[in-house]
DNA sequence: CGGTGTTAGTTGCAAAATGCATCTAAGTTG
DNA sequence: CAACTTAGATGCATTTTGCAACTAACACCG
């Protein structure tokens, strides 16, 4: 027998990086509790419209952004009494990286960008949940390629190996790091494409190769609907 | 303005080692839908027992089992309209590792084992779930202690290798892996204590050393409780 | 036009980690 | 007590990693 009707809500933790700190978005909520205050973007799920969570995530995002497919995996569920003054409740948290400039640029209202190491005020448990993204990332971003979804479309290997200091918080060997991004084999030279400008020597410019460019990532969910 | 209650049940993935393939317990269901049918032990959270997700968890467990504390881990959550035939509905999925002589002697009505490369008839998207949780212990035990969790109190070094390559389907250097251990420094050899009984040298006991002998791990609520 | 500064990218080598074969140890069995 | 079996250690070859030095390609400046 099912029981009676529980908050259930999906929210979502949209990182970039700004110069060397990551930074998640907040927005101002609209409605109690909290009205106001920065929090992650969140809401009820729709079943009519959600395929599942993920496409809920991906759909708030596009909201609050407009943008449509960012770097977006399920992080994990949050669940408890006292996270929310309305009573118990669970929240499934997914996490998205961006591009700055693509925040930054956007008017978007109602919009914080706030530093992820000194977060302060946020309400439910928005920090716990914060905390658990970066953690994620920074685990991730040691042995895999996450961190160029916080890179625009193209990049130098400078400035992707800036991005990925930035986010591990230490300096990484310059040959470890071009021979480590050599043998993931998810990049590719964008023909002739150089990064010039200032007065050194220009750069190559990389992307991702295509089979990775579909960001928005795989859930346990969508990875049925692919294999059946 | 909170959306009309959807199914949101708690699903547990309890894996065992029997011989050198990976089982997984399945219970009879004593309910529609899929009534008699062997699936994923889980049923709905109660908000007033359960401090959280992994708190149901570890009750339907321990109401199925008698087991009060093994290794219990959030895997994901699983939503859709087409997992369960009632409609659009949501799975908390956490997944269990257990010494397979605890679930074997015990006498569990309703019990089945099921090796889980060979599933078939599963309810709702037990399956997927199931296949989940291998991917993540497999992935996991690649870098970690995980299958220590596997095995009983106590073991064996040669008997905790057979577990990995069990786990892992591949076969492991001898002097590598008790590097690995080594290091991982989470092992402790149990004084004087020596398996023998076969015609052949005895080998040292080991055992968890106690500050990983906390079994049920962390899930993102309790580091909260924990850190608060 | 050529020197200088700055960053990009490569090469060679030392150091560390890994894998493999072999060797020794400690028991049982006949 | 010789033969067999598995536990565990040791030595060395191979691979991987990290570092420093080197070459390359620009702009800037005299």
């Amino acid at each position: 027998m099912p029981q009676k009707a529980i908050i259930c809500t999906v929210d979502v933790v949209l990182l970039c990086l700004r110069g060397t700190v990551l930074n998640v978005a907040l927005w101002r909520r609209e409605r109690a509790p909290f009205e106001g205050s920065p929090a992650l973007p969140g809401g009820y799920i729709h079943p009519e419209e959600d395929v599942d969570t993920l496409d809920a995530a991906s759909r708030m995002l596009r909201e609050k952004t407009g943008i449509a497919s960012p770097y977006l995996e399920q992080l994990g569920t949050f669940s408890g009494a006292s996270r929310d003054p309305r009573g118990w409740s669970i929240s499934i948290a997914y996490y998205a990286l961006l591009p700055a400039e693509l925040i930054e640029q956007e008017p978007a209202p109602g919009l914080v960008l706030q530093a992820v190491e000194q977060l302060k005020g946020l309400p439910f448990d928005h920090k716990d949940i914060v905390q658990a993204a970066v953690q994620r990332v920074r685990n991730k971003s040691s042995y895999s390629s996450l961190p160029v979804y916080l890179c625009g479309e193209q990049f130098t290997l400078p400035r992707l190996q800036a991005v990925y200091e930035a986010v591990l918080g230490e300096p990484i060997n310059k040959v470890s790091f071009r021979r480590k991004m050599e043998e993931l084999d998810m990049l590719e030279a964008v023909e002739g494409a150089m990064e010039t400008g200032r007065a050194n020597r220009p750069a190559q410019l990389y992307r991702l190769k295509h089979e990775f460019q579909q960001c928005l990532s795989v859930s346990p969910r969508s990875l049925t609907a692919a294999a059946g």
